[in-house]
DNA sequence: ATGGCTTTAAAATAAAGA
């Protein structure tokens, strides 16, 4: 059973690419961010052609996440994160799949840092903290799928002194990042790359792709029930480097029936 | 690089991203 997670970086601006993507390597569970549309403007009838049914919770220009299942429909377990009532931002969907629990993530970004978003990144990783710790009790087999807009680990990155002062390497948010595994949960990718040199994002910018300036955001977190099924984990790298092409690579994970 | 691209929203610029 293949799970993966794909930032594509606006639904319909990726349509093409992202259908491209499903036909060709077929995962039974895609988990979307940055989808970028409202709801009544998301692709539903696109996906369905090619088999995917899914939910989607989407917001006005930024931001939002949906989660694909192939020929099943994923049944909805929550969308959004307690804690902050005052919180609109669409960052969170969760459903069941095939007896695997799937969360499809948009953590927060948080720069600049210092400052109101970097605070809000924080909130919102002891948030999603709280929500997984609420899932571990359940002992299911669960992946946390997402861009995390966290780099964990030094050799996470093209060059850490490029991206020290970054939101996303500032040990305020590696500490968060960390405090989930500390809990237990796995870093599918991280664990099986322990030298690092895996990346799954890399800037439009200044020629970041053809330099390989890149480094690792999107992350696998997975449970004990699904850890003990992993076969395999990886990143789908050549998809950054086709035509119209999403900033991101899509992740994915193997886990055994 | 307080921004070199890119998207959305919306009609020229601005916000957001990482």
């Amino acid at each position: 059973m293949k799970i993966a997670s794909f930032n594509i970086n606006g639904v319909r601006a990726r349509l093409p690419r992202l259908i491209e993507w499903l036909e060709e390597t077929r995962p039974a569970v895609a988990c979307l961010q940055e989808i970028k549309c409202q709801d009544d403007s998301f692709p539903a009838d696109d996906f369905a052609k090619i088999g995917y049914s899914a939910i989607w919770h989407g917001q006005k220009g930024f931001n939002g996440v949906a989660i694909l299942a192939l020929e099943q429909e994923p049944q909805e377990i929550r969308r959004g994160l307690d804690g902050e009532a005052e919180d609109v931002q669409a960052r969170y969907l969760e459903a069941d799949i095939n007896g695997v629990r799937v969360a499809s993530i948009y953590l927060p970004n948080g720069n600049p840092q210092p400052g109101e978003k970097f605070d809000y990144k924080l909130r919102w990783m002891e948030r999603l903290r709280a929500r997984m710790a609420e899932i571990w009790d359940e002992q299911v087999p669960a992946a946390m799928m997402g861009d995390y807009n966290v780099i964990p680990r030094d050799n996470d990155v093209w060059s850490p002194p490029a991206m020290a002062d970054d939101a996303l390497m500032r040990p305020e948010s590696r500490d968060a990042y960390f405090r989930l595994l500390s809990d237990g949960w796995i870093d599918a990718i991280g664990s099986r790359n322990p030298q690092g040199g895996v990346w799954t994002y890399w800037d439009y910018q200044a020629g970041a792709w053809q330099r390989d300036h890149g480094f690792r955001i999107d992350h696998a977190l997975l449970s004990p029930e699904s850890a003990d099924r992993l076969v395999a984990a990886g990143v789908d790298r050549t998809y950054r480097g086709r035509e119209k092409a999403s900033d991101h690579a899509p992740i994915w994970i193997e886990l055994s029936v």
